[in-house]
DNA sequence: GTTTGGGTCAAACGATTGTTTGAATATATT
DNA sequence: AATATATTCAAACAATCGTTTGACCCAAAC
């Protein structure tokens, strides 16, 4: 099986596709520039992806295949707490500096009004939260609190998604060095930020619901 | 002046874009479809803004009027330090929960692969840090500290934005009524949340610096 | 009464959108 | 060698994109 390029066609258009997308959106890039950027013809898309949304269906899948997999690698019931939030957070950071092009997709910029989209994105969501729930659990909060649930749950990540939406910006305007150095300093940060406030909220937590 | 509507041609179709690039992202909407919900003719568009990017810019000046005067009027330096944030994250919480289609195209999906955009965008932040700044050495934190300024900086706003972008997913799955309630306890975890974290940040501090 | 100028309109501009077609080519199986 | 299957391709599909045109309406100014 000869190849017009080192990787198969449908790869190639996965990669051209979660580059082109990530940085200028799902509605402004045409099929036309990922069959050009993949080096494919453009009716190759239809026929390994069923359309253009197959191309971002197949991305979701993508992202959430190894972003569960990381989740339920760094979970570990064994660790003391705070050890524990800190392997998150910094596995979290690496996961996301490794794949920001198709974390930023996924969990920034998913076009939220195609219904179809929606119902996938709810099915691979349902699984995250019960691991999230444990976490919760651990921190002596109600994960069925609902509404404390809704506030805590993407503050961290949304957190993260901020930095790196922006991280081509401030490079140029702050001139900072996005190194491994800033990201050892970026992962304590972070951590101490949202140990401390999680802490804040478990010891304020029977003053506010029922004591 | 007779007019076809109540209000005047331009602000509709302000108001309208508003709306739908809210809903459906800038490049997903078309000036017909503006046009229409606006109730005007097509060329209005070009004739008032000079085309759809003219659009966008008019709601990027819109919001940041808005809101850096929002953010002008909360930061009192006569406050105690807790109180002021709490302060700054109540009228936050409200502006956004007020503006909530405004907000979210401004700060949450401004596409940043038009230089034209990007740039426009930089002039009105430049504004906006200077006044966090101020209220980072309150914390006794170090606002030249670059990147300890580009990771705290968006991380409230970040997660303010994630539970409106996910408000109509949670509404339906979780079955929550956001009401005045709802946005008390909201406002109140938040700032325990933060106010925690920071505080924590600026113990920590002297053992990451030079002490 | 004529001129001025802001607002409105249908119609058309060329360019681009996502998708499909049908033939051609290559690979694998029989 | 013949058949079946998978891949590739240029070309065309109807639909929509953002923008512009030139005539038209109408109230205010002269």
């Amino acid at each position: 099986m000869v190849q017009s390029s080192p990787k198969d066609g449908k790869q190639r258009i996965l990669e051209a596709a979660i580059s082109l997308f990530s940085k200028r959106g799902f509605d402004a890039v045409g099929v036309r520039e990922i069959a050009k950027e993949a080096n494919v013809n453009i009716s190759m898309i239809s026929y390994y992806f069923e359309g253009k949304i197959g191309i971002l269906k197949a991305i979701m899948n993508d992202f959430h295949d190894r972003y569960y997999q990381m989740i339920k690698n760094v979970m570990d019931d064994s660790l003391p707490l705070e050890e524990c939030v800190g392997r998150i957070i910094r596995n979290l950071v690496t996961f996301i500096r490794t794949h920001t092009d198709l974390t930023m997709i996924v969990l920034h910029s998913l076009p939220l009004d195609i219904p179809e989209i929606v119902k996938l994105k709810a099915n691979k969501i349902s699984k995250l939260i019960t691991e999230l729930s444990g976490l919760f659990k651990r921190f002596g909060l109600d994960p069925d609190d609902k509404v404390l649930f809704s506030i805590v749950g993407p503050s961290l990540v949304s957190s993260i998604l901020a930095h790196f939406r922006f991280k081509s910006v401030q490079k140029n305007v702050l001139n900072i060095d996005f190194d491994d150095e800033f990201y050892e300093k970026y992962t304590e940060t972070l951590t101490t930020l949202f140990l401390n406030g999680l802490n804040g909220l478990a010891v304020k937590k029977p003053e506010i619901g029922r004591s």
